[in-house]
DNA sequence: GATATTATTTAACAGCGTTAAATTATTTAT
DNA sequence: ATAAATAATTTAACGCTGTTAAATAATATC
């Protein structure tokens, strides 16, 4: 019976070896560069293995996606919590989600569809925790608990926007001088924190 | 020697049957419907012919892409010359740019990597016309002739990047209500106006 | 009408995701 | 320990992709 842990500890290593390897070769070479046989090659098997762990490439991808947001997710949380003031919150967490778009630039284009398909599969409540975690702050912020759910979500979105967008630019082509960068990220965060209260 | 240009004119036609194919196709079936054998098959040829007029697929991508600035700053142009007061021109041109989005998506995907690769080629200057007609905009806001270059180039992006953020969260995935995209946009916009005077 | 030129197609290559069948390795049962 | 059953893995193939070279068909030139 102890056979049988070892095998499924194998499988499950054997699984991780095939994301790990997805992740090394779109760093390396971009998500057009990804490719089954190339997964499978790195993981030292023939491409049809994969289907052993996966239904198909898409599904690679939602685990990868998946990832992308837990880690995401761990770092708004960790940016929160680095502060006391709900205003201060909320900017390190927009700057946490700054720098993880750049610290993780492929997996930001896969997440966000940025150069690249996004996978709009099955939901997963991961996707939706950036969303709370960002609305729950914005009402602190408001000082307003009883604050109108359109009226929070429609600030989130232009904080969502102004940031994404300013991603996106630099994701796509040459991208911007980084202080200017840094000054229109921060002063559009300011000044839709000041049409809060 | 009429025969010459006849024949000229012919392939000319060809060359716009390849685009037009390609438009077509995109738009039934998205970027990722393209292929050279759909278009050939659509213009009635085999798919090697199409390489007798552009250099390869990239280069078709690269003239659609022309294609649509144009069209573009067509929009940006008239939009502007709607409104006398440059800050309603102002106005009037990122909502010019916001329909020319949800107008023409797969274009807008197309020209600024939203869910598809976009072709960093040669750059044309018509990729340069919309910052500057917008900073020339701008600063006729700013009421400032002798505003320091760098600004301008803030405030662009500051608007861009919202606009632009707001534009990639509708085409990717689901989208928002169509009522609060357009607060958003239009309070983003007042609110960097603002921040010009 | 024969020859040269151009237009177009056919065939092929290497790569892609994916599936079914064949093969090898491992476990189970006698 | 050997035979049968099960599982793991590979090989081969399909239809698709962009692209190239060679073969063919159509046209123009002499």
């Amino acid at each position: 019976m102890a056979s049988k842990d070892r095998i499924l500890r194998l499988k499950e290593e054997t699984r991780n070896n095939i994301l790990d390897a997805a992740c090394k070769i779109v760093k390396e070479e971009g998500w057009q560069g990804l490719s089954l046989r190339k997964i499978a090659d790195a993981i030292e098997y023939t491409a049809p293995i994969i289907y052993e762990y996966f239904a198909n490439k898409e599904a690679i991808l939602q685990e990868l996606t998946k990832q992308g947001y837990l880690v995401l997710n761990k770092d708004l949380i960790s940016a929160k919590q680095s502060k006391e003031n709900p205003t201060e919150q909320l900017e390190a967490m927009w700057l946490a989600y700054w720098n993880f778009a750049f610290e993780n630039k492929e997996m930001y284009q896969l997440m966000f569809g940025v150069e690249m398909t996004t996978c709009h599969m099955v939901a997963f409540p991961e996707v939706q925790t950036p969303y709370d975690l960002f609305t729950e702050t914005i009402i602190e912020v408001m000082g307003d608990k009883n604050a109108d759910e359109d009226t929070i979500c429609q600030k989130y979105y232009t904080y969502y926007s102004v940031v994404h967008g300013l991603i996106s630019i630099n994701l796509v082509g040459n991208g911007l001088p980084n202080d200017m960068n840094l000054q229109i990220l921060k002063d559009a965060i300011i000044g839709i924190t000041r049409s809060l209260n």
